[in-house]
DNA sequence: CACCTTTGGTAACAGATGTTACAAAGCATA
DNA sequence: TATGCTTTGTAACATCTGTTACCAAAGGTG
């Protein structure tokens, strides 16, 4: 059961009549780091409730460049996601499964009616737009106004907050597709981070000094 | 008065009751280009409803650096002014006029009350934000996988498109403030695109043709 | 017209980032 | 140990963008 995850994140925020529905309605979806929650261009059925872990949002374009967006942590909901989901729009973004993560998963059909019903729901999915629209802000502040090695340190605190372990586990090569830039690139970075104390590395392990 | 205004950008949105309301609460502010309607860190009093003219939303890093972010136009509102007012937090934005432009501004205390009540108006914001989210998605688009050329000839076209005028009146330094650029890279770029064909310039005006 | 201010053009250079190519190191496994 | 794959290091170079400096053109004002 995940009754009692659900209480922990959730229990302050909405409603027990609420509370009842999401237990009866929802379903608990556990997964692994990597596996893809959400894919550009599909049809949202169920809107995500995150319990534990972390989940990394991804941009791509025409040419399937990536960009990594931002993450989403417990207690927190993809606010595009249920844009998307009530207007039966397509997803404008990847969702994919940074750490191991547990998620509740609610149908569109019940959040339709509850969105109705349930004044602490709104005020949820609206407290939810807020936040995503300033990690979007942060996100274009970092692409605007930083340049690669900001970008990059910046990138490796988050990885390390989000995971809750200044290990970093990935390789030049991951990192270069979540900032959008070469692996020689982040090799050349990483080094000068390194060099400056920031950082320490090792294969595919990359220590935050600097957090 | 304004309520054919009202009632033509927002009669097929909003139930009659609210349009009432909105009418009797609501007062009309016209504004002139560059007129400044919001500052970052400013506490938000009013939820602006767009009846005409266009505004522009601008981004500002520590050092006082701008980035435009997006125009708003007719029929539209800022959803971010919508959230800050409602939890009383301050404005993470700037908003100046880019045409003339009539606007109505609805205090917050009644836009909460309206909330509870407007099942419309719900929407309204909720659609709002949506749209404002796919327009900072395509900012970041616009960041992370265009070169500078391909922004700024974006830019043109976008500003051609808010103005309804093909003929743009910009200095080249105001361009380059609205990209976060400088004055001489816009110059080096325009001239390119201006020897493509896909624009022509004089002093003060730029013709996108290529639009 | 003479004078001044604003705006735009261009060269020359510096620095950041992207690309290609290749070598070396680390790790797994036969 | 020998072999092969993955990962990282580095050089050399191209390109894009930003900076500085200076001049020229356009427009306003006396």
């Amino acid at each position: 059961m995940f009754k009692e995850a659900l209480e922990q994140h959730y229990g302050f925020l909405f409603e027990p009549l609420l509370m009842k529905e999401i237990l009866a309605y929802g379903s608990l979806k556990k997964v692994a780091p990597g596996q893809q929650l959400i894919e550009i261009g599909e049809i949202i059925s169920h809107m995500p409730l995150l319990l534990s872990g972390a989940i990394k949002i991804m941009r791509e374009d025409d040419h399937g460049d990536e960009l990594l967006l931002y993450f989403i942590e417990k207690g927190d909901t993809c606010a595009m996601s249920f844009s998307c989901c009530m207007g039966g729009t397509k997803s404008d973004i990847r969702a994919v499964a940074e750490t191991d993560a547990e998620i509740i998963m609610v149908p569109v059909a019940q959040m339709e009616q509850w969105m109705a019903k349930y004044k602490t729901l709104q005020q949820f999915v609206l407290d939810s737009y807020h936040a995503r629209m300033k990690e979007l802000l942060h996100t274009v502040d970092t692409l605007a106004f930083l340049r690669m090695d900001d970008r990059l340190l910046k990138h490796l605190q988050d990885k390390a907050k989000v995971t809750g372990d200044d290990h970093i586990h990935a390789t030049h090569q991951e990192i270069a597709y979540d900032l959008h830039t070469s692996r020689v690139v982040i090799s050349r970075l990483l080094k000068k981070l390194e060099n400056e104390g920031k950082i320490s590395m090792h294969r595919n392990d990359i220590t935050v000094i600097d957090l």
